[in-house]
DNA sequence: TAGGTTCAAATGGCATACCATATCGCGGTA
DNA sequence: TACCGCGATATGGTATGCCATTTGAACCTA
């Protein structure tokens, strides 16, 4: 998940840190980032905050500026429409296979989760954490260690964009409570051919209201 | 793409060469592989040795066997039907976006591929490095930079499993260089819908294929 | 004042050194 | 002969040093 793990070793705790700081807007897209300033921060050495910074940029959350060094990656609009459509794709096929495939407890938990967040809808931090949450965990009912790296790594890209989620405007967050639900009762109620078309239709919604919330160009 | 670049700088010479020995059966999934040998191998340093290591091990490539080190992952029959599932609605999602998004050049270089295909169904290895090409083409024309990264991973470690891939047993090479020109008509006549339908096919005739081999549990 | 030149600081890439731990073999002892 | 313990070796994790390149800016000159 993208949890606060307690990283064992320093390469993942500066993995850990720098994608937090992006995540929570410390670190804007542009900004450029070298191994040194990232090493001094977090009072390591060069060798773990390089490999961390790596992994990142395999990630696509930095991007190797030629000559001028790490930058928290941009993400213009046609790379936006790229990602929704690859979450589209996996989202919908993680939702069938969440159907088929999520043992009692986790459909238990993911029923929780959804009874939990409706309390949440004034509280837009609250929400943006538990929608992650939520989302994790439908990703692991699914089963599938492939689609869930993959749509991990793709909402850590899209939550870096400074556009941030389209959580911020609460109709959307009202809309959102009661596309989750529907997609957990689809869930389970092991019905997979609805639960495909719910999540498929949920990023499409998501990425319809990002849109318009009309910020300029990265 | 998985191309022989020339690559600019260390680590990334360490990540195709060992990425490549892997491909093509210099190394065997539960082979360690330590940072010394193959810096020692490259005549490289450590440095740089490690960086390739790490992102073979990020992509799934590499396991980091708790307490001995780095192995070749060895893929269960679990992990592989997951990687089918996900190629499946990926290498669809591609097909459709290739049959709307590929230009006229892109979809001329595709038909000469599968022209070419013919010629070499004797060829088992030329098969091989051909089948890997079409697919690359077809993520190329898809444009989305996203789903062709993570194919392109999810072919890799599917090549590195010592079962190899089905294109071995000639009979369905046959039957490859056939889907292949179904899919490039389809792309080429711009019928997304079509091309889905038989890209999906094609992957899962690919999973049965394999499975027929009937060699046993990595 | 504008433009160019030069030099210092920053930065990434690579090599190497140091340390802790784990593995494996060798030898001694019961 | 079998088992136990100790030490050499292998290995990963981390720190640091060196070098080439680039950038940014101060300074000099026309």
């Amino acid at each position: 998940m993208t949890g606060r793990s307690t990283s064992s070793n320093l390469a993942d705790h500066a993995y850990e840190a720098v994608r937090d700081a992006i995540a929570d807007g410390t670190l804007s897209p542009g900004d450029r980032i070298s191994e040194y300033k990232t090493a001094d921060w977090l009072k390591i050495s060069r060798t773990p905050a390089r490999e961390g910074l790596l992994r990142l940029q395999a990630e696509g959350l930095l991007a190797n500026h030629p000559r001028r060094g790490l930058v928290v990656a941009s993400i213009d609009n046609e790379a936006l429409k790229e990602i929704f459509v690859a979450r589209e794709v996996m989202e919908r096929a993680i939702a069938g296979q969440a159907a088929r495939n999520a043992s009692g407890p986790e459909m238990d938990q993911l029923i929780a989760l959804t009874d939990r967040e409706a309390g949440l809808v004034e509280d837009r931090d609250a929400m943006i954490r538990h929608n992650r949450a939520f989302h994790g965990m439908i990703r692991s009912c699914a089963h599938n260690r492939y689609l869930m790296k993959f749509t991990n790594t793709l909402e850590d890209i899209v939550a870096a964009d400074r556009r941030g989620t389209s959580l911020v405007d609460i109709a959307r967050r009202h809309a959102v409570i009661g596309e989750h639900r529907a997609l957990a009762e689809a869930i389970a109620a092991r019905d997979a051919g609805k639960a495909e078309d719910l999540a498929a239709h949920h990023i499409r919604q998501s990425y319809a209201a990002r849109l318009k919330l009309k910020l300029p160009e990265s």
